[in-house]
This record gives structure tokens, C-alpha cells and sequence, in this order.
RNA sequence: GCGGGCGUGGCGGAACGGCAGACGCGCUGGACUUAGGAUCCAGUGGGGCAACUCGUGGAGGUUCAAAUCCUCUCGCCCGCACCA
């Protein structure tokens, strides 16, 4: 018997046990059924930080859990290896090479994971920065390629000039680089993009299918995909030629009354040619692509606007109609253009007012007239159609589909769905990723490298200098290539690929990590996948998980996997805060994880971050309450140690009803605690009231402690004992484990089966009910736990009590709630 | 502006529509000690000697009964933001 918790000592000489004995090694194939218990793989930035333990605390959880539960669980980690801050830091530096930066951090974040006593099966580890990863990286993108889900195109992209390199629009918040926070610009650049928008309909749709997702990740996901119906509808040109709108008011058509392309429209220039105004116009445009993209699209930003000098036709009735310019219209949405109907449009409207421009109104309320010139804003919302026309007099509502059937029926236009979703920009000019495996040939053009050349290696011998060019772009034996179609000389791509695209798909490498000829067996991905539980922080809500579930199903129609769908259950974590903000170092209230597991130990700073507050909730850090935490080991080793092999007592503790007094009462919190936990772990990742379940028992064995050793049955004691630890062995594994081996238990505790309670255990032979009157509590009395609600009734009318307080009042209703209480309505 | 979330003791947080504040922290008192910032025991929402009474951001409502459901409102946090 050891007399003191030594949590050094212990923790360490476990840690290196369990690797000896490879307990946390997953079969491919077992009997038992499967359970994929993921947490998001981080990027291996320097140390490990609390949003990191906390994340992979909740993991482990659920993953012992689960396999204590019976489960064959995959509870794998790696490394989000590629990225920008390695690359930076050999650029601020010099002194490392971005692929030494990032190894050196693995192995000290490793170390630091392994510290913490996660149950990884560290077999399975992949690293994103490896050849033998990244070769299946290019594997992916060219199966895209293949299927015309791949493709170049010179568009206007964000750029960071801090990054040197494009961005993705989901890595723009509010106009800045959602990294490094500096103001995006637009650039004219040919870059790759992924067609995610080919499966906007069904990345939609099927968010009905993730019941296991929070809502609010699934309403984040709607709104950025931004699904719209309406009508695109044409106008023909004065001089000729067409303009195409979206608008998903095709009821206001007959409103229109005047026409806005966006400032990068290409028709732009064709209008002016020649005009007086060209010259104004081109000024305009170039100052509109001059601006951040936070200051092109700002609500705050004024709308302003010219006249081009062309006209079109509206062909509903045939009414000419003149075209500006607009800063307000967005070229990437829609087709660029817009047909302004300034009375049932509020932007359009504020834009009429400031150029004089004509209001007219086509919809009002039944009974109203509404006057343009009296108007202050828009009239928006439904109403009768008027002046439209056929169509006067319909409701505006059915108007909609009216109109599109006209126009289809004239060949007008035609009905039509708009996502605000963009494709996928995945080139980046930076060194630190994967290669992009094109190769431009004079001859053959774009040709995509052939899979049995993969991978592209990324060259180690590259200079790192503060140019903000890629250094791919200056490695000569990299670029100078050999054209795989012809033979003869080629350039190589040197952009990388969006680390986006890297993480995309390491849930299923997992499966078959070190599979040299294919990126996965198929019959281990069917095996293991959808993954069961993912686990990680909401600010993948949109990027991360919009991007793997677009790759699955990308996968899914090429028969590359089974399942549609990554990810079954997802947990979103909040953040881990001090002093009411996010630790960061400029606010200087960062707790190391490091100190604290060296203070107090890992079973410590994993119980403190379980009982702190709900996953995913935001998690305030305290010092103090770490320190209870800590206390609440000790208590249980002090409760637990001194008691040595208590298996020698034998058996199984007698059934209840052999038992009576604080022997039943004993057994009944010990069955009561399993029927929590297992309910607040299992059921709703309810880890907190999990944990106060566990020291209420333990609360409990110290009071059961106090009574005579005669009045004791050590079978309750014997099986008390054993159920905390096994209750506890998935948030303190460490501890749990030694005080197994010291009470005399042979083998690890976390290949034990999780406790069964034995419900006749939990009832109690009499419960305290309350006695209300008009619903304030009255009184309290002693009643047998199975009375009938009649009997109930009776017994608590004839408290003498009741009887004083009710006194000559009237008793209305008497309602008996069945093992809670009964409420006396008087008057 | 639109969408989502959250408001409960001194603090973190508990409460299938049924005793508000489980559990932990902190605090108070006691025990044990040469000692206690260890440990164990007891107490701890406000007011009142008490019977009682007031209490879940605020105002209404539904109900025998509301932190919980409904309406309005205030405050904070997050996401999107000229998407036609």
C-alpha cells in the first residue's frame, strides 16, 4: 500500500506499460461491433495548447468509453503537417528548414499527447507533410481532375499580401485573412479551382441527413451555400447583343426601371466603346477593383453608379430601359447583372433616390395605393400585382410562377436555382504543401502527371527568402520537367494545394495509414467509416467540414467509398478562456497545459477540463478549480489505497434484498452513480454532471467509511470500490489503473467491460414527497416509494399539518404526482 | 440588417413543466495537530429571532405548478453580411 499519490511516478511508468503492451493497438477485424472515434488532427504549431487537451480529453472519453462499452474503436491521431507557419518561420528566421520546423514540433507534441494518456493507436499516425501522404493528396486531385471536377481559370481572387498567396473565400472574415487578419485585395490571376459548386444541391440536401450534427453548424453550412430560386430572364440590347439577369423577383419584372451590371462585367466595355463616357466608366471600374474586398462589400459602403449609354428592351413590355455601372453589383453572383426595380428593392431603391432615378411600383397591399413619391423605402413584401400587365391583379405570390412560365413560354428566360457559393480555390504560391501535379507542355498543353509518377516530391533544396514569390518558382530542377505525354520539355505547376484539401480526406488514410499502392483499402474504409463521432472546435464549422463532405461525395460517385456522409455525430467544443477572453499570448493569459500537468498530472488537467463545463460550452479556466480536482484524486486514492486486495473478501456483493440499512443505501448510490454516468456519458456528452455523479459516490463511501466495520458488508464495499474506479477510469485513466493493480486486480482496467446497474438496486423502500399548497411547499412526508396516487392523496389529507393549514379554505383540486409530490388547490 | 446562442448564488455550473442552486470552488465554524495554506466533520442565495417571505436579465401570458412553454423587451457572445 502506497499512502500518498505519487501521480509522477504513476503516470509515467503507465504511459510506458501501455506502449510495451500495445492496449491501445485497434484490430482491423473483430468481433466486437465498430466504432470510429475521431478528433480533429492538429497543426503542429509549436506546443500543445488547453483547446488541444480539451479536444482530445473529450475524445478519449468518449473513445474508452466506448470501448469498454464493447466496441472495436479506432482512435487514431495525426498531423494537419503543411502550412504557412513553418514557412514563415524559415523565412523570419533562416535557421530551419520548414520540414525540420515541423517534425521538431510532432515530436514534442507527440511526447506532449502521450504525457496526457490518450488512447491512440499511434500505429495508425499519418502526417500530412509526408511523401507517402501526399502522394495520395495528388491522387485526389487528380482523380477531381479527371472528372471535370478540376479546372484553371483566370478569375478576380483574394489575395493576402501578408501571406503571398490566394485565399479561398471561406478563409476571408469580414474582407481580412482569417490567419494572419490582414485586408484582402483582389487579383486577376489564373488559379486552380475545385468544383464544389457541381454539388451545392446536395451538400445542401443532405444536411437533413446529419441528425447528429448541432443545428447550428448545419444553419451555418445553409446560409453559406446561400441557396436562392428565381428566374434568369433576357434583356436584348439596343444595338444589339443581350443581357442576362438573376433576380428571384420575376413577379416585379414590370418594375424595372433601369439595368445595373456589375463594374467587372465584361459586357462593360462593348457598351461604352466609342461613347463619350467611356473614359469616366474605365476610371470608375479600375477604382472599383482597386478596393479591398471588405470595402467592395460593405452594406456601408455608398452605392454609386454611371450611365453607360446604352439601352435594352424590357421584354415584357418592350419599355426602354437605360444601363449604368454600379459599385453594388457583385460579378461573382448571379450573372453580373442585375434589373433594378427600384419600388420593391431596397438597395435599388436607395440608389433611384440618390440619382433621380424612376420609381415604379408593380405590388402593393390589397386596398393600398402606394404613392413612389411618397415612398421612404422599398415595399418588399407581399401584395397584388399592378401595372404588370396579364398579370394585374394576381397575387404576387403566384405571380412568381406566372411570370417564368410567360417568359419560358416566349423564350425569355426560365426558371432557375443560384447558389452564393463559390468553387474552391486550392492553388497556393507557397512553398510549404503539396505540389499541384500538372505539368504545361509547349506542345501538349495542361497535362496531368500520371499516378505512377506520383508523388511530385516537393524539393528540400529551396531557399527561403522574404520575396514573396514561392520558391518553387525559383528551383529550376524542380520547374524543367519532361512533358509525360511527348517527351518533350515542360514546367512544372508550382503552386500547392490548400491545406484544406490535405485534411479532406485523413479519416479515411487512418484506415490503411501506411498503404503504398492505394490511398485506402476499400474494405477497411467500409469497414470503419462514416466516422461515428467527430470531435473539434466550431470554426470548421464552414471550411473543414463543407470541404469533407464535398470530398466524400466526390468519392461516393466514384465508387471510391461507400458512405455519402464523413461524419455521423459531430461535437463542436467551445473554447477553453481565461479571465473571460481566449488565452492568446498579446493578452498574456495563457495557462500551458505543460505546467499543469507537471503540478498536478494528467489525470488532474483532464478531470479539471471535463468538470468545468459542458464540451460545448466555453470553458473558463481556474487555477482553484484545477486544485479541487487534484483534491478529489487524492481523496479517492486515500479512500481507495489503504483498503490493498480487497478481492480476498470474495463474491459478489449479496443481492439487495438480502441487504438492509447503510449496506442497502451503500449499494443503492453505487448502482444510482453507474445509471448517471452511463446516461451523461453516453447518452448527451453531458462530462461534468458525469463527474459529480462520481464524487457524489465517492461523497458517499467516505460517509459509509464511518460506520462500524461490523455493520459493514464487504461485498458493498468491494463493489463500490471497483464500480468508481471503472466509472472513472475514462477521465482519469492513470489513477484508475494503479488503484486496480493495488486492490488487487490483475490486468489493465481499461479492458474491463463497463458496470451494468442492477435497476431493483436504485429503489428505494421509502421516498420524501412534498406537500404543497397553491404550489408553495408546505410539508414533507415519509411515504412507501410505491404508493398509488389515490392512496397518496388520503395519506397527505390527514396530515395533521395540512389540516391546520388549510384551515376553513376550500380545497378545489387535489393532483398527486406519483414518487414527487401532491399539490392542495384551495380557495 | 439577417441567422444562431446565452443571461440562474461571491465564482464555474446543476435542475424529464413538479422541493431552484446537484457537484466543485470560495467563505464560516468545529475536530485533529507543535503547526496547518494538509485532512476530516458541519454550515453556506437574500431578508427575518421566528412563523414566513423574496428570488433564475425585465414585463406580460399559459398552467394546479414555469429557470424550463408562449409573446414582447433589454444585455452579452458567435456566424453571415449590397448574394439581386
Amino acid at each position: 500500500m502506497k499512502d500518498r499519490y505519487e501521480f509522477k511516478e504513476i503516470e509515467a511508468k503507465l504511459q510506458q506499460k501501455w506502449v510495451q503492451q500495445d492496449i491501445y493497438v485497434v484490430p482491423d477485424s473483430s468481433d466486437r461491433q465498430k466504432y470510429y472515434c475521431l478528433e480533429m488532427f492538429p497543426y503542429p504549431s509549436g506546443k500543445l495548447h488547453m483547446g488541444h487537451v480539451r479536444n482530445y480529453s473529450i475524445g478519449d472519453v468518449v473513445a474508452r468509453f466506448k470501448t469498454m462499452q464493447g466496441y472495436n474503436v479506432l482512435h487514431p491521431m495525426g498531423w494537419d503537417a503543411f502550412g504557412l507557419p513553418a514557412e514563415n518561420a524559415a523565412i523570419k528566421h533562416g535557421a530551419m528548414h520548414p520540414a525540420q520546423w515541423t517534425m521538431d514540433n510532432i515530436d514534442t507534441m507527440r511526447a506532449q499527447l502521450k504525457q496526457l494518456g490518450l488512447s491512440y493507436d499511434w500505429n495508425r499516425e499519418v502526417a500530412t507533410c509526408h511523401p507517402g501522404y501526399y502522394k495520395w493528396t495528388q491522387w485526389l486531385f487528380l482523380q477531381l481532375y479527371h472528372h471535370g471536377l478540376a479546372y484553371k481559370k483566370k478569375s478576380a481572387v483574394n489575395w493576402c499580401p501578408s501571406c503571398a498567396t490566394v485565399l479561398a473565400n471561406e478563409q476571408v472574415k469580414e474582407g481580412s485573412c482569417e490567419r494572419c487578419d490582414s485586408v484582402v485585395e483582389k487579383r486577376e490571376l489564373e488559379q486552380w479551382f475545385l468544383k464544389i459548386t457541381d454539388y451545392a444541391d446536395r451538400l445542401l440536401a443532405d444536411l437533413k441527413k446529419l441528425g447528429g450534427w448541432p443545428d447550428k453548424v448545419k444553419i451555418m453550412q445553409e446560409n453559406w451555400i446561400g441557396r436562392s430560386e428565381g428566374a434568369e430572364i433576357t434583356f436584348p440590347i439596343i444595338d444589339g447583343g443581350t443581357i442576362t439577369v438573376f433576380t428571384t423577383r420575376p413577379d416585379t419584372v414590370y418594375g424595372v426601371t433601369y439595368m445595373v451590371l456589375a463594374p467587372e462585367h465584361p459586357l462593360v466595355e462593348k457598351l461604352i466603346e466609342g461613347k463619350p463616357q467611356a473614359g469616366k466608366i474605365r476610371k470608375f471600374v479600375q477604382e472599383v477593383r482597386n478596393l479591398s474586398e471588405l470595402a467592395r462589400t460593405s452594406t456601408e459602403t455608398e452605392k454609386v453608379g454611371l450611365f453607360t449609354g446604352a439601352y435594352c428592351i424590357n421584354p415584357v413590355n418592350d419599355e426602354i430601359v437605360p444601363i449604368l455601372v454600379a459599385n453594388y453589383v457583385l460579378v461573382e453572383y448571379g450573372t453580373g447583372a442585375v434589373m433594378a426595380v427600384p419600388a420593391h428593392d431596397q438597395r435599388d431603391f436607395e440608389f433611384a433616390r440618390k440619382y433621380s432615378l424612376p420609381i415604379r411600383v408593380v405590388i402593393q397591399p390589397e386596398g393600398v395605393t402606394l404613392d413612389p413619391d411618397a415612398m421612404t423605402e422599398a415595399y418588399e413584401a407581399e401584395g397584388l400585382m399592378v401595372n404588370s400587365g396579364p398579370f394585374s391583379g394576381m397575387s404576387n405570390r403566384r405571380g412568381i410562377t406566372a411570370v417564368i412560365k410567360y417568359l419560358q413560354e416566349r423564350g425569355l428566360g426560365e426558371g432557375r436555382v443560384n447558389y452564393r457559393l463559390r468553387d474552391w480555390l486550392i492553388s497556393r504560391q507557397r512553398y510549404w504543401g503539396a505540389p499541384i501535379p500538372i505539368v504545361y507542355c509547349d506542345k501538349c498543353g495542361v497535362v496531368p502527371v500520371p499516378d505512377e509518377d506520383l508523388p511530385v516530391m516537393l524539393p528540400m533544396d529551396v531557399a527561403f527568402k522574404p520575396t514573396g514569390r514561392s520558391p518553387l518558382e525559383d528551383h529550376a530542377d524542380f520547374v524543367n520537367t519532361i512533358c509525360p505525354t511527348c517527351g518533350g520539355p515542360a514546367r512544372r505547376e508550382t503552386d500547392t494545394m490548400d491545406t484544406f484539401m490535405c485534411s479532406s480526406f485523413y479519416y479515411y488514410r487512418y484506415t490503411s495509414p501506411r498503404n503504398e499502392d492505394n490511398a485506402w483499402d476499400l474494405d477497411k474504409v467500409r469497414q470503419w467509416l462514416p466516422v461515428d463521432q467527430y470531435i473539434g472546435g466550431v470554426e470548421h464549422a464552414i471550411l473543414h467540414l463543407l470541404y469533407s463532405r464535398f470530398i466524400t461525395k466526390v468519392l461516393c460517385d466514384l465508387k471510391l467509398v461507400d458512405n455519402d456522409e464523413p461524419f455521423t455525430n459531430l461535437l463542436t467544443q467551445g473554447m477553453v478562456l481565461k479571465d473571460g477572453a481566449k488565452m492568446s499570448k498579446s493578452k498574456g493569459n495563457v495557462v500551458s497545459p505543460e505546467d499543469i500537468v507537471a503540478k498536478y498530472g494528467a489525470d488532474t488537467a483532464r478531470l479539471f477540463i471535463l468538470f468545468a463545463s459542458p464540451p460545448e460550452r466555453d470553458l473558463e479556466w481556474s487555477d482553484q478549480g484545477v486544485e479541487g480536482c487534484y483534491r478529489f484524486l487524492n481523496r479517492v486514492w486515500r479512500l481507495v489505497a489503504p483498503l490493498g486486495n480487497i478481492l480476498a473478501v470474495g463474491g459478489t456483493p449479496d443481492r439487495t434484498t438480502n441487504l438492509v440499512g447503510v449496506n442497502k443505501d451503500m449499494r443503492r448510490m453505487t448502482h444510482l452513480a453507474i445509471k448517471k454516468v452511463t446516461e451523461d456519458v453516453g447518452n448527451r456528452f453531458n462530462f461534468n454532471t458525469a463527474v459529480s455523479a462520481i464524487m457524489e459516490l465517492v461523497n458517499a463511501m467516505y460517509q459509509y467509511r464511518e460506520v462500524p466495520e461490523c455493520d459493514r458488508n464487504a461485498g458493498v464495499l468491494r463493489e463500490a470500490v471497483e464500480v468508481l474506479l471503472l466509472l472513472l477510469a475514462p477521465f482519469a485513466p492513470h489513477i484508475t489503473e494503479e488503484l486496480w493493480a493495488l486492490t488487487g486486480h490483475e490486468g489493465s482496467i481499461h479492458a474491463r467491460s463497463w458496470p451494468e446497474y442492477d435497476p431493483e438496486a436504485t429503489i428505494e423502500d421509502e421516498i420524501t414527497i412534498v406537500v404543497q399548497i397553491n404550489g408553495r411547499v408546505r410539508d414533507r412526508i415519509l411515504v412507501p416509494a410505491d404508493i398509488k396516487p389515490d392512496v397518496m392523496r388520503e395519506l397527505v389529507m390527514q396530515q395533521e399539518k395540512v389540516q391546520e393549514l388549510i384551515g376553513d379554505q376550500k380545497v378545489i383540486k387535489v393532483i398527486p404526482v406519483p414518487g414527487k409530490l401532491v399539490n392542495i388547490v384551495v380557495k
